[in-house]
DNA sequence: TAATAATCGAGACGGTACGTCGCGTCTTCTG
DNA sequence: CAGAAGACGCGACGTACCGTCTCGATTATTA
């Protein structure tokens, strides 16, 4: 994971669903008070919470005045928040845990799926998609980081074993169902449906970010996929 | 474009587009009279063929010993080549020029489409995807390249502009052929249908680089889209 | 003085000058009524005696293990001698202040005249300077200490302020007997005579590290410098 | 020696007289013209005259401003110099060997030796040590510098090799002299006379820096040493 | 016995400097 | 004139200490 140190002891770090946020700051708020926590002594001074706040507000803020990610240098993120570069090294290993932190902060929740039919979770499911998409564009910060996320590999590779795997794997179950109760064809693979289904929305999403992302695209994605192109009369 | 000056003479400079080696004609302007002949007749000595040679062997030399990309500075370039910084400032205007010269020069042409169906044509572009995905895999420049070539935005976009873009107006002349013929629903965007097919085949190249690209994807790929995965009796 | 606060009661503070514990009497001011006694009681938890002995032994053990005394910082002294940073800076400002608190616990006390003559009292001084020469040859602290003393001007400073001086002060009372008892030409300058006799020893100690500093040198040097170079017949 | 690289190739680099100084332009400058020396035809931009200048007046400045010199780090004086690190780091490896070439700049020449009478040559050789320590005094460098020269072990290292042990070879040289015409007792040791008649000077000079040097005090050393202390009637 | 208060180890904190590396520009000599 | 060599100002890297500041825990005195 990205962060470097800290992080609950008790929390088990389980890299399933999106829940992990081994943050401890957020997860301590999401865990409810928590006195009874095995929280086993800490020594010394604790971590100043205001850190991280004081060190996101300024990649934030930097990102706002146009300066480009390539050019948030620890040093420069230090120096606009008024923290020892020290103080960074000892949360995150490098620029790329940080953002990742940072990303992950700002992410929504996953979808909630109704349930009632296979291609309603669907289009829930692709919407979220395009969701994302267009806060990617819509978000000062979203959009500066997501555009140039590709600069860091870490960054990109962690992203999607949080973010973007964890909804896949919502996605092939759904598919699942749909096999099982006869919505879909089960002569074919459940990973090549999935994608056949999430391909267009994450193309226009990642690689062609300037691609249109009207409203109503997922559920025509799933409906011009599960029909076919073939003319019908 | 990427090349700082004249680009090689030979390279065929296939994508028109933004207009071909637009410094080197701009170059070839201030050199002089140039007395009319297209290669202007240039003073002193003239740049060194074995330059380019030499720092592409560099580059792929590096990446074959397994340095990453974000490691191969213009600095530790230019000593493995035995080759001077300026000498390299002088063809390209940074890393990712030379990045994206290198990626052109081993890129494979465009794929010739048969034309004689739709669904054909559809098969063939697909399939140089997927081509180019499994090649990505095996070839060790390549490989390393593309793994990382996410880190420079640029390279990623210029390689998106004089590659994938290109393929794409191949795949929406095909897509519109389909339409006027009857072979596709004509009642969609020419986009969302190109996107529908070649979504989940980047999705696999791109975003998914561990994902299976195995023979006979490509053809699958365009069956399931046309047909679509509603069960039939 | 170097300490901080306290000082240990029972160090004999030996060199009056300068107001002995002088921070000690002002806190003893500052916390209060004082009820008229010297040590006036102290509320708290009072300070562990273990600490600077503990202290004392890692800056030992360090400089017996070769480390420079430019390397000994404070963050590792605390870390060797298994104390808390903040506990040092509570008894010392500084690193100087440590090291002339060291060195003063190690320093033997300064020698006793015997007043018979003049000559003698002589020798005895200059052999202390030798002794003390010799023993910064010996002693694994000392050598390493005054070897790279001045590193520190405050260090050295102090050292002088509390060690050299006094001594010098017994040379030039012994210079003056001297005069007045017609042992001693009395058409010179008193400094100048005494820093005839202890400039060539502390030449050999101090500037000087390597030079021999045989027993019988002292006695040598008052002899020569009074008989003087000039060849007799 | 303290440069870190350069130096003309030819320079043999004797160390036995002051007349070593590698420093390349001092060298260049007193060896002469020097066209036919053997210069390995240097390649690359060489390295700027300027910069020492440059990073010695910054030196100089800071000082005179009163900066301490343990607060002249290499990053300060870089920033003052407006030089980079690198820069200084490509000539002298570390502020030692900086402050050595410094304060040789600024070292005046060896005495030249009347040679007229023994006493004659002591009181030149004496006198130059006087002389230097009254320098110390004046030239607002060498009293910053020398005042606390005593923090860097190889400064003082370097600067008894390269001054001191020099002269002190003359003075050595010339007791022996004064022994074998038979102005000096020979019944003595000459290293030990040496010390004798150098040491208050020293002492004076660097272990005491508050102490006079009036004019005169040279010669009332010899005279006294050799006349001794003993009342004459 | 309980409250109070200074100490202790530990370590986070904002800083400054370290010595190295790469940037893109420049300046020299050689071919 | 191109080319290699490498110096240059600049700025970031990640680490080490600086001296200060919280923490929880300990250990005295005072009430």
């Amino acid at each position: 994971m990205s962060r470097q140190d800290g992080g609950t002891p008790g929390t088990p770090e389980t890299h399933d669903d999106g829940a992990a946020t081994p943050t401890g700051a957020a997860t301590g708020a999401l865990t409810g008070p928590a006195t009874g926590a095995p929280t086993g002594a800490r020594r010394g001074r604790p971590r100043s919470e205001g850190v991280e706040r004081a060190v996101f507000d300024a990649v934030v803020g930097l990102l706002d005045e146009g300066v480009p990610l390539a050019e948030l240098s620890i040093e420069r993120i230090a120096r606009t928040a008024g923290v020892g570069k020290a103080t960074i090294y000892r949360r995150w290993t490098g620029k790329e845990e940080l953002f990742v932190d940072l990303l992950r902060s700002v992410e929504p929740p996953d979808p909630v799926l109704p349930g009632t039919s296979v291609r309603g979770d669907l289009v829930v499911l692709l919407e979220s998609l395009r969701e994302r998409g267009v806060a990617k564009r819509t978000s000062s910060l979203l959009h500066n980081v997501f555009a140039q996320m590709q600069l860091y590999p870490r960054l990109w590779e962690v992203y999607h074993h949080t973010v973007i795997e964890p909804r896949r794997r919502l996605g092939l179950d759904t598919v699942r169902r749909g096999m099982d109760q006869g919505e879909i064809r089960d002569d074919l693979d459940i990973e090549f449906v999935n994608d056949l289904l999430t391909g267009p929305l994450l193309l226009r999403t990642v690689i062609r970010p300037g691609a249109s992302l009207e409203p109503g695209l997922a559920e025509r994605v799933v409906d011009t996929v599960m029909e076919g192109l073939r003319p019908r009369d």
